[in-house]
RNA sequence: GGCGAGUUGGCGGAGUGGUGACGCAGCGGAUUGCAAAUCCGUGUACAGGAGUUCGAUUCUCCUACUCGCCUCCA
């Protein structure tokens, strides 16, 4: 069997990945909190551990990885929509038009992470609907002394459990000396967080022994992990953003419930990303949603082939150049394989390369040597396992869909150059030939004559000009 | 201020204690009326300094610079 070896935050190494249970591989994935369309950064997660996913899958077998990546849809930017739509008169109670928020977002999520090539996750669980197993592990923590009541919050210990901060690298000390952030007066320790706060009634809230209210922001992750995958699983991920505080508190809590189970063996974080060189933010005018790019026709395989080109340890930067190369290559690729029949062996050397840390740029290299060698069949399932083809080539990449019209001209105008070729008329062959070009029109001669293309820059009344 | 990551050829981007991935661009050749496409060939890069070593881009230390987190942003 492949060896994979992933490298843990939690080490700092890169080490040998031994699944809890070699027949249910368990993997938790931080995922996105709901409250409008994911940008561009949301992707880069989805499609790392996507590939994770894949190749677990690929290793010991489809059906016995379970991955979970949950919504968080407790968010006061929700509420914000929610209560602004109310004000708009629209029709429900605030729970609903919060439901409603989520729903619409979700679905938005999954439609433009389909497109990116991500298989949905075994499990999507929503916070919402865990907010039972929130409040019994918070009563637990309670219990057992490392959680304590305070004017209607509920606060977690930070003091309590010796190994917070070990993820990330800090000591409590340093962090409190370093802080930025104003702290509660009710809170025992300036590092304490809350597990749960009171909800007034113009805000969504539920049951609770502290009184109505709802959960803070790190213990649902810990409640629903618990839940779908036990109080110990393989391989927790999500952006290094993320590495503290939220995987700190994530750890404090589950760890202090379940203080023999080892909770998560494996954490993977990804590096974020940038815009044409610079971080991606709404100031710099550099924002944009996948669903925007999707729009733009930026097909979701070349974001998707963009991405694996940098490893994910590392930081990605997006830029329309490398957008349009990958859609070339891809192109190129789909081409190749139109005759595979899909039931060709992934190449080994693709395996290899994933299985050391996802390293996706090797593979990609190694997918460039399958199409020099003309291992068709090799190079579409490697394509497959990367999930840059699904089951058929992507309609973008086929020849384009072009009108009757336009293909009649193109193809009067090609049978115009061949006469002029041969009438050594070469004003007007050239002239038709650098009418292509302006035109987006890609002419490749061979000796059985010519074939065309479109760009996407096609443009049909510089074509008609030509005439 | 604290913690962490990084600095590889024109660009992107892997990797390794000693045979200079890969892609794009460029250059040379084949081909072409000239081109495009294609094919063949082609690159003495590892931030700076010191150290360890027979030998360092790869290990250690220092310096510079960049970036991220410390704010419920992936």
């Amino acid at each position: 069997m492949t060896e994979i070896r992933l490298y843990n935050t939690a080490t700092r190494s890169k080490q040998l990945f031994k699944p809890l249970d070699p027949n249910n591989v368990r993997m938790y994935v931080c995922g996105p909190t709901v409250y409008d369309r994911a940008h561009l950064g949301n992707a880069r997660p989805v499609i790392v551990f996507d590939t994770l996913y894949r190749l677990l899958r690929h290793v010991h077998g489809p059906d016995h990885v379970t991955y979970v990546r949950n919504f968080t849809d407790v968010d006061d930017k929700i509420n914000a929509t929610a209560m602004a739509r109310r004000q708009a008169g629209a029709p429900g109670s605030l729970e609903q038009l919060v439901r409603e928020r989520s729903d619409e977002t979700i679905r938005w999520y999954r439609e433009d992470m389909d497109r990116l090539g991500a298989l949905r996750p075994t499990h999507e669980p929503r916070a919402t609907e865990y907010i039972d197993q929130m409040v019994a592990l918070i009563a637990d923590l309670i219990a057992k002394g490392h959680a304590y009541e305070a004017e209607g919050h509920v606060l977690f210990r930070v003091r309590s459990y010796a190994g917070y901060g070990r993820l990330s690298g800090r000591s409590v000390d340093d962090m409190i000396a370093g802080a930025r952030v104003e702290v509660a007066p009710f809170k025992e320790d300036p590092m304490d967080f809350v597990l749960w706060k009171p909800s007034g009634d113009d805000l969504p809230g539920w049951g609770s022994p502290w009184g109505r209210g709802r959960p803070g922001w790190h213990i649902e992750c810990s409640a629903m992990s618990q839940e779908l995958l036990g109080t110990s699983f393989d391989i927790h991920g999500g952006g290094n953003d993320l590495q503290f505080p939220h995987h700190e508190n994530e750890i404090a809590q589950s760890m202090c419930a379940h203080p023999d189970a080892g909770f998560a063996q494996v954490w993977m974080h990804n590096e974020m990303l940038q815009v044409e060189g610079k971080k991606m933010s709404k100031s710099l005018g550099n924002f944009f949603t996948v669903h925007d790019l999707l729009a733009q026709g930026v097909p979701g395989e070349v974001i998707r082939f963009v991405f694996l080109g940098t490893h994910y340890r590392k930081p990605m930067d997006w830029t329309a150049e490398k957008a349009q190369g990958a859609r070339r290559t891809l192109k190129k690729w789909y081409a190749e394989i139109a005759l595979a029949d899909g039931r060709g062996e992934v190449d080994a050397g693709v395996v290899a390369s994933l299985a050391n840390d996802l390293n996706t740029p090797e593979a990609i290299s190694k997918l460039h040597d399958l199409s020099a060698r003309q291992d068709w069949h090799g190079l579409r399932a490697s394509l497959r396992l990367l999930g840059l083809i699904g089951r058929n080539v992507p309609d973008w990449a086929g020849d384009s869909p072009v009108d009757a019209n336009t293909t009649a001209l193109i193809e009067a105008l090609l049978v115009e150059r061949a006469e002029a070729r041969r009438n050594k008329d070469f004003a007007r062959a050239d002239q038709l030939r650098d009418g292509f070009v302006t035109a987006g029109v890609i002419i490749m001669d061979g000796a059985e004559g010519s074939t065309w293309d479109l760009t996407p820059e096609f443009d049909k009344s510089t074509l008609e000009a030509l005439k």
